[in-house]
RNA sequence: GGGCCGGUAGCUCAGUGGUAGAGCAUCUGACUUUUAAUCAGGUGGUCGCGGGUUCGAUCCCCGCCCGGCUCACCA
């Protein structure tokens, strides 16, 4: 037994292998106080990121490494460590990157190679030293003093293959972000895609404003909300679903140019393209159309996939996406142009209502043109495309067609087979939009919960006059999907929703070894 | 919610109707340019939980819990 195991019992059988090692681990703590550190210490001044060594000196050579003998002081995690008797190296990782340190024990103090011989796997340590080239030739800091930084008391996933479990990814991102660094990759273009989207509206005169996410009646899509309660003014509030008809109200009083970027919270299914809470863009411009709103969502996700990805052809499961050319389709074109089996229908059939009706199980024709392109259409829609003119029966906040009242001056934004977005003209006749409403009303009487209440507030706003306006909304979460390649939602959030685990017990783990 | 698949050491995974193995991690020792370091030795498991069948279950059966995929719903 070594001397910095003394002091608890060498093997309890009442403690598990890894309660041992967190013992084991929890007692280093002392010794590292002893050596003259605090086990969870103070600010580091650093010179570098070990990302900005890395770029900065990646290409210099040997010998120039050692004729300039560049100093730096740099902080990380240490990730291995391989200890040979008097000198060593560990890696240290900061911000998704690793750096080489080399420790000798003529090089440092007597305290700091005693502080390197026992640094565990997952501690934050900090180094002063100079860069050199080891005989390999990899990019290392030669170490002349070390210092403490913050003890790890778990230890880490296996170093070759990362984390793996899914579950444990999700529960406990922090340890999917030190295992796995390319996680950190995908959430860093998430937020470049955020940004590119701020900017490119800002650029363009837009205004960005918050509105309630808990809202007295919910609307603006069609979902089941999450209900909850507020105590004070003793009413029941749903979490929004949509932030719609608060946007158009500020459309109204003159806000001609306004998004968001927010969550919306739905009550329904998980899957590996739904979360409950999930992030969505929405903006308005007064004085615009639906079309306008088509050509600016190209000019939007072209310069979104260049800014966040480096380009606008991205790969998505195999296949090249290619972002600066979206096709546009009418609804009933793609019907007919990616009709699955069999022939394919005519013009004439899909505008039929009872042809319609005779080939979905939906009530209305409108709903069953809908019907007919998501189970026809909507998964061969891999490269983004704009699919336009929707039923009036699907599209209550939508203006009609004035060539056609059966449909709306409407699109939809697919990509990878998933919607992306979805825009249209606004609706901004008052009466027309309580008709819209009753006719809403009816299909919650038939039985569909996801149907829209009455706002007679909303009709309040619009009949003050509502400029001619064009609004649209894309999914935030399901486009970084698509520009960092993740096959699930999950993947692109860093919290999503699970079942609560159990007791973790860790704090009586922290107890018992504090108490020791 | 339905269907399918999975849960074995801290991590990544094998495996068997006779109460379990590897690699990494961890511990001990050696090693002053290693890098999935190496070499030698050791520790470590209520095989997800609960029932049943059986002389005997981690393995077979039933139920439950957790997760993944998928269908439905939806964006």
């Amino acid at each position: 037994m070594s001397h910095y195991n003394e002091g608890f019992p060498q093997r309890s059988p009442a403690l598990s292998l890894e309660q041992e090692l967190f013992e084991q681990r929890f007692a280093r703590i002392r010794e590292i106080e002893a050596l003259g550190w605090r086990p969870y210490g103070q600010r580091f001044e650093f010179t570098h990121t070990v990302p900005q060594i890395r770029a900065s000196w990646s290409a210099a050579d040997a010998e120039t490494l050692e004729k300039d003998r560049v100093r730096v002081r740099a902080a990380g995690r240490v990730m291995t460590v391989r200890r040979m008797g008097k000198a060593g190296f560990f890696h240290m990782q900061q911000l998704g990157e690793r750096i080489q340190v080399y420790v000798r024990k003529d090089a440092v103090s007597e305290n700091e190679f005693r502080l390197y011989q026992i640094l565990d796997l997952g501690d934050i340590a900090g180094v002063e030293g100079y860069l050199f080239r080891t005989k390999t030739g990899e990019l290392s800091i030669h170490a002349e003093k070390l210092t403490f930084l913050s003890k790890n008391l778990l230890g880490l996933p296996e170093k070759y293959h990362g984390l793996e479990d899914v579950e444990l990814r999700y529960r406990q991102r922090y340890l999917d972000l030190i295992a796995n660094p390319e996680v950190l990759k995908v959430f860093e273009t998430r937020a470049r895609l955020i940004a590119s989207l701020r900017r490119q509206l800002n650029e363009r005169g837009f205004i960005e404003v918050e509105t309630p996410m808990m809202q007295p009646l919910y609307g603006g899509a069609a979902a089941r909300p999450f209900v909850t309660h507020h105590n004070t003014l003793d009413i029941d509030l749903y979490l929004r679903i949509a932030p719609e008809l608060y946007l158009k109200r500020l459309v109204t009083g003159g806000m001609e140019r306004v998004y968001e970027i927010n969550r919306n919270f739905r009550n329904e299914g998980i899957s590996t393209r739904h979360n409950p809470e999930f992030t969505m863009l929405e903006f308005y411009q007064a004085y615009a159309d639906y079309r306008d709103l088509m050509d600016l969502s190209c000019e939007l996700l072209e310069r979104t996939a260049v800014e966040a990805t480096g380009s606008a052809k991205v790969h998505y499961n195999g296949l090249e996406l290619d972002f600066g050319n979206v096709r546009r389709y009418r609804m009933r074109e793609a019907v007919i142009e990616f009709w699955k089996h069999g022939p394919k229908p005519t013009p004439g059939q899909v505008r039929d209502p009872e042809w319609l009706l005779r080939h979905s199980d939906k009530q209305t024709p409108g709903e069953a043109l809908v019907d007919l392109f998501e189970r026809h259409c909507e998964e061969a829609l891999v490269q983004p495309t704009i699919i336009y003119e929707y039923p009036v029966e699907v599209s209550p906040l939508a203006k009609q067609n004035p060539d056609d009242p059966s449909m709306t001056d409407r699109f939809e934004i697919y990509a990878a087979g998933m919607e992306i977005g979805n825009a249209f003209t606004e609706l901004n006749d008052p009466d027309e939009q309580r008709r819209r409403f009753e006719m809403q009303l009816a299909m919650r009487e038939r039985g569909d919960e996801e149907a829209h209440q009455m706002d007679e507030d909303y009709l309040r706003a619009l009949c003050y006059g509502m400029p001619p306006t064009a609004g649209e909304g894309i999914g935030i979460d399901r486009l970084t999907m698509i520009l960092t390649g993740q096959k699930s939602i999950r993947d692109v959030i860093l919290f999503p929703l699970l079942r609560p685990e159990g007791e973790i017990g860790i704090a009586e783990w922290l107890r018992q070894a504090s108490s020791r």
